[in-house]
DNA sequence: GGAACTCGCCAC
DNA sequence: AAACGTGGCGAGTTCC
C-alpha cells in the first residue's frame, strides 16, 4: 500500500508490553473520591427516588399495572412494562428490541406521550447515577481513592476497556448527572486536574487509511467542516453556522457521517437523524409539534415547513445526500472500501498501521472499522507511554491517572504545569508523527484544567 | 442458587 | 446480501 511502513507485529507487541506498564502506573496512583459528598449524594437521591416512586404509585397508570401483576407487580421490571403497554393497554410499539419485546427504553416511552411514564424516566435516571457511579465510587474505593483497571487485552479492535470502576463512561452530556459524579473525582492532594483530548483523531485515521483528497483537504483545513456541510444538506439550511446550528451539526456527524464511512446506509442514517429528534415517530406522516424545540417551533414542524410530508419522503433525501457523499466527493474513499474488503476476503485478515492484525469472521463494517478504531487509540497510548516516560526520566509529582479512547486524564503539579503541558502537546502532535510516517494528516490536541484541588467539574479550557 | 442471558444506558 | 463500531455494569429474567 503505498511507501507507508505499517509497524510490524514486534512493535505492536511493544506497544502492548510498555502501555501495560504505563497504565499499570496510573492505576497504582488512582483518583481521590470525596467519599462524604459521595454518601450525601446517594441520600439525597434516594430520597428524591422515594418521592418520585411515591408520585408515580399514585397514578392511575401505576394502579392498572398494579391490578395486573398483583403481588409481582415490579417499576423496576421492563418485562412487565413492555407486556402492560404493548400487550394490556395494546399501544403501538414504535420498534421493537432485538428479542421481539416491545422496546421500553426512553426514546419508544417519549413517543407514548404518556405524562406517567416521564415520572419512570426520571426515577430510572437518579437510579442509574447513584446505583452504577455512586456505588461503584463506594465499593472500589480503598481510603478514599478508586483504581480503575486499564485493559489491552479484551477489546477486539485493540482499543482498551477500564472497570471496577469503568472510568470510561463517566456521565458528561447530562448535566445534573455530571455533575453529581464528576464532583467526586479529584486529582491528588495539592494537584489539578488536567484532560488532553486529541481532536477528532477517528476521522483524521481514517483520513490516513482512505487517502480520499476531498476528505484530506477537509482535515488540512482547519476551516473547513466536513459535518457542519453534511448537516446543512440533511437538514436544508441555507447558511449554516456552528454556533447556531450545533444541534443539527452533532446530528449529521452522529447520524450520518461516522455511520457510513463504517459501512451503513443511507436508510438507516435517516433513521438515526430521525432518532436525534426525539419524539418524532420513525414511520407515517409527520404531525404537528412533535421532537426537540428548535429555532421556536418543534423538528416536526420544521420538516414540514421544509417540503416534507412522510418519513419515507425523507429517506428519499438522504439518499441523495448519500450519493453526494460517495459519488462527489468521497469517490476515492468508496474506491478503498471496495478494495479492502476484496482485500480480506483474498488473506483472510486486514491489518492497522500499528501492527495488528484482524483474523476471523469479519463482516464488512468490522474490516472498515477495527483497523480505524485500533490506530485511533494507539495514538492515546503511544502518547501516554511517552508522557509516561517523560515524568519519570525527569522525576516530576505529575501523574498520568487515566485514559478515555482519545484524552488522555492527569494529575497535575501546579509547580510543573507551564512546563509540562507545552511538552504533552509536543509528544502528541509532533513526537508522535516523526514515529508514525503513516501519519499523513496533522494532528490536534485540546486541553482542559481544573483549579488547584478542584472536582473534575472545573475543567476549563487552556492553551498552551 | 448461580450462570448466562436480555434490556437499558453511560462513554468514546 | 446486508446495512456504523467498541466497551462495562445494574437489574430483571431464564435456565439448569
Amino acid at each position: 500500500m503505498n511507501n507507508i511502513l505499517k509497524a510490524t507485529t514486534s512493535e505492536a507487541y511493544n506497544l502492548m508490553h510498555q502501555g501495560t506498564l504505563a497504565l499499570a502506573r496510573a492505576e497504582r496512583t488512582g483518583l481521590r473520591v470525596d467519599m462524604k459528598y459521595c454518601e450525601k449524594k446517594k441520600i439525597i437521591l434516594t430520597k428524591k427516588i422515594n418521592h418520585l416512586e411515591n408520585e408515580f404509585f399514585e397514578t392511575n397508570f401505576y394502579k392498572r399495572w398494579n391490578h395486573v401483576f398483583k403481588e409481582k407487580v415490579d417499576i423496576q421490571s421492563n418485562t412487565q412494562l413492555s407486556t402492560y403497554l404493548y400487550k394490556v393497554m395494546k399501544l403501538t410499539t414504535s420498534y421493537e428490541t432485538k428479542s421481539g419485546q416491545g422496546a421500553t427504553d426512553e426514546n419508544a416511552l417519549q413517543q407514548l406521550n404518556i405524562p406517567e411514564l416521564n415520572l419512570l424516566l426520571q426515577i430510572r435516571k437518579l437510579k442509574k447515577i447513584r446505583d452504577t457511579y455512586l456505588e461503584g465510587f463506594i465499593r472500589e474505593q480503598v481510603d478514599g481513592v478508586i483504581h480503575p483497571s486499564f485493559n489491552l487485552h479484551l477489546v477486539k479492535t485493540f482499543r482498551s476497556s477500564s472497570d471496577r470502576p469503568n472510568f470510561q463512561n463517566m456521565p458528561k452530556r447530562d448535566k445534573e448527572a455530571m455533575d453529581i459524579v464528576r464532583s467526586c473525582i479529584y486529582p491528588l492532594k495539592g494537584h489539578q486536574m488536567l484532560e488532553a483530548d486529541f481532536s477528532g483523531v477517528e476521522f483524521r485515521i481514517a483520513g490516513c487509511y482512505y487517502k480520499d483528497p476531498t476528505m484530506l483537504k477537509y482535515i488540512n483545513d482547519p476551516k473547513s467542516d466536513i459535518h457542519g456541510d453534511i448537516a446543512s444538506k440533511a437538514f436544508m439550511i441555507k447558511n449554516f453556522s456552528k454556533e447556531e446550528h450545533g444541534y443539527f451539526r452533532s446530528a449529521a456527524k452522529n447520524g450520518f457521517v461516522f455511520p457510513e464511512l463504517y459501512g451503513s446506509w443511507y436508510k438507516s442514517c435517516a433513521s438515526n437523524l430521525m432518532f436525534e429528534w426525539g419524539k418524532v415517530p420513525k414511520t407515517s406522516k409527520f404531525k404537528p409539534d412533535l421532537g426537540v424545540e428548535i429555532e421556536g417551533s418543534c423538528m416536526s414542524d420544521y420538516m414540514m415547513k421544509k417540503g416534507f410530508t412522510h418519513f419515507e419522503h425523507y429517506e428519499e433525501h438522504i439518499k441523495t445526500v448519500e450519493n453526494y457523499f460517495w459519488n462527489d466527493i468521497f469517490k476515492t474513499g468508496k474506491d478503498y472500501q471496495n478494495s479492502l474488503y476484496k482485500e480480506y476476503q483474498k488473506v483472510g485478515y486486514v491489518e492497522s498501521y500499528t501492527g495488528f492484525r484482524f483474523y476471523g469472521p469479519m463482516s464488512l463494517n468490522n474490516v472498515l472499522n477495527y483497523p480505524i478504531q485500533g490506530a485511533a487509540f494507539h495514538c492515546l497510548l503511544w502518547s501516554l507511554i511517552n508522557v509516561d516516560k517523560f515524568i519519570r526520566e525527569n522525576n516530576l509529582n505529575s501523574r498520568i491517572i487515566g485514559q478515555i479512547h482519545d484524552s488522555l486524564v492527569m494529575s497535575i503539579d501546579p509547580n510543573e504545569r507551564d512546563y509540562l503541558l507545552p511538552i504533552i502537546r509536543r509528544i502528541m502532535t509532533q513526537d508522535i508523527r516523526k514515529v508514525w510516517d503513516w501519519i499523513i494528516t496533522p494532528l490536534d490536541i485540546e486541553m482542559e484544567i481544573a483549579p488547584v484541588d478542584h472536582n473534575w467539574t472545573f475543567m476549563k479550557k487552556i492553551n498552551f
